[in-house]
DNA sequence: ACTACCCGCGAAACCGCTTTCACGAACTCT
DNA sequence: AGAGTTCGTGAAAGCGGTTTCGCGGGTAGT
């Protein structure tokens, strides 16, 4: 059975006994049109299951209904859960607000890069990044007046809309949390010290210290990746460097359960001879033996929040950046 | 600064003093135009930096070069890493032969739901689907012409392109392999039984008995849900009706890791007790305490399967079904 | 030389909306 | 009553491509 064709605004107005133009202007909310007229149109859409072809609004409007959400390419980045949740979260904010997602796996950077000609092409009407090296970029399509989001601070460009959990806070609190547990040699192993959050995270850990009345030495401060293997490779050159460590904080889950392979393969037992925490509360988690106490951040909301920037944003509304709390989870790592 | 304008077809055919259609034609690989018109036309486009405006051409050739990722509206989806890294391979060979993925996590299934009706708006030039219950919307949509693919074996209609795991054989493998292992009395918590690859796993479970003289009690077969709560209460209800079970395959990694704190928080040994095989070979296989035994299938392989399948139907090429081999990972768990 | 056929190419219609501009009716003011 | 203004509405241009159909030049056959 071949598919129907689609009734178009031609054959609405020629059933409703008006113009294409008033079948547009009912269809996309113009107050100006006659209740009986208006009433017409509504009914003819309503007997012939008109459905608007979005191809042509978008080659009429200049807007397309598509949001990208760009993520650089790394294959690995899906295997973390953090993004693919975040993404859901997204994806259903922009559904709620009849706009789609396109997913952009790709490497971005590059002012002349396949996502740079993308999301110049006009063919979607924003996009939300999800991890940023450098603002180089964005800054560039902002000038150019594409409405975007950030997950994660901006380098350098406050402007840019952004959303973010409380990075420095929820380090700060697992450093905090480890020393009230009378660890007396806290390391860090930091995430991609390119990207802000790292950094957030990583003043947070410094500020614990310096409260504590000094700061941590040098050596004990690992820079990370966010991945498991340098999670596992950190924790190898901290007990090295430190074989009386006592306390680690990972930047994220991946890297703390990395640092616990490591340790209890060295014969060093979690939590008794070294206190671990990490940061998302991802599923690993709490499926982990010993379950890993970390820094919570409800990443669906996250998600979400981004999703609701960028409607703000397309509205052209007034809007603030983001920042979401963090919590503290206890469970057996620490 | 303004965004600057971009050239269209009039701009280069003036330039290279030529028609539009003989632009269109020499851009889209007609070979009938003169070489020399055809070189004028392609240095127009270098000189001016021309690019194809998608929508334009949407609406035109009535195909829009995106095609539609349907999982269904189910916020744990992402969690597990899973779909993220199977879309990740999709989103990457689409890419690769200029296609765009558009996400749609929605409740699919219903003939009139929104999935439906965005995948017959003709804004999409075809849809891979996640995870069905039912083949009645697919049945329906190729009846419309849509190519599609499906991630798992279709229930009914093998007419349906779908790439899949061979989740029998794996199965098969698992239930084996714990079997050699001494295990006398083994279990299965299955996936949702809705779905074909929950049926073949534990069909594989099932053949794996028969051959070794004797079918499982039905106390021995549980019907989990793919995920880890389900695994975790699946195990109780191992342990309350069969004691001396020594022998769990779950059907994916998640459960196998319910499974397994439930049995540790009820004093039994994983593996001195009970040996415990997963299917997925996801990050948590790994990563956990004990570190899983699991069946592994190549995920990502999968994902770009379902990506191959799809740009083949695109270029009306002949295709089959594909099956990718599974392989056992012998960890700490079994 | 004439006729028939083939082929490259251009003009323009078309895809299905949005939006502009002009027209006529209704209303208001003098 | 006449002039001026306002507003609802329709015709049609436009968005930027693709594709169709017809034309004219070239070639082949008789």
């Amino acid at each position: 059975m071949a598919p129907l064709t689609r009734p178009t605004y031609a054959v609405i107005a020629k059933t409703a006994g008006v113009s294409e133009a008033t079948v547009s202007r009912v269809l996309n909310g113009d107050e100006s049109v006659h209740p009986d007229r208006a009433s017409r149109v509504r009914e003819a859409v309503e007997e012939l299951g008109y459905k608007k072809n979005r191809v042509a609004s978008a080659l009429a409007s200049g807007r397309t209904g598509l949001i990208a959400v760009v993520i650089d390419d790394d294959l690995s980045v899906f295997s973390d859960p953090f993004w693919g949740t975040v993404t859901s979260g997204v994806s259903r904010v922009l559904q709620e607000n009849g706009l789609h997602t396109v997913l952009m796996v790709s490497p971005v950077g590059a002012l002349d890069g396949g996502v740079s000609h993308y999301l110049k092409s006009g063919e979607v009407d924003g996009a939300i990044f999800f991890v940023l090296h450098s603002d180089t970029l964005v800054n560039y399509l902002k000038k150019q007046g594409l409405p975007l989001v950030i997950t994660g601070t901006p380098h350098s460009n406050a402007d840019i809309p952004f959303v973010d959990t409380d990075n420095f806070g929820g380090a700060y609190t697992a450093t905090k949390y480890l020393m009230s547990q009378g660890c007396k040699k806290v390391a860090i192993i930091t995430g991609d010290i390119g990207t802000t959050a790292a950094k957030q995270r990583l003043d947070g850990y410094l500020q614990a210290h310096r409260e504590s009345g000094h700061l941590p030495v040098k050596s004990l401060i690992c820079e990370g990746d966010y991945s498991f293997e340098s999670g596992k490779a950190h924790a190898e050159t901290l007990l090295a460097r430190h074989p009386d460590i006592d306390g680690i904080f990972a930047s994220n889950d991946l890297m703390a359960m990395g640092a616990i392979t490591v340790l209890e393969k060295a014969g060093r037992s979690v939590p008794s001879d070294v206190r671990v925490v990490g940061f998302d509360d991802a599923l690993i988690a709490q499926t982990s033996r010993p379950a890993l106490t970390t820094i919570r951040q409800d990443v669906v909301a996250l998600g979400e929040a981004a999703g609701s920037l960028m409607i703000a944003q397309l509205h052209g509304q007034e809007f603030e950046p983001i920042i979401l709390p963090t919590e503290l989870i206890i469970r057996e790592s620490a």
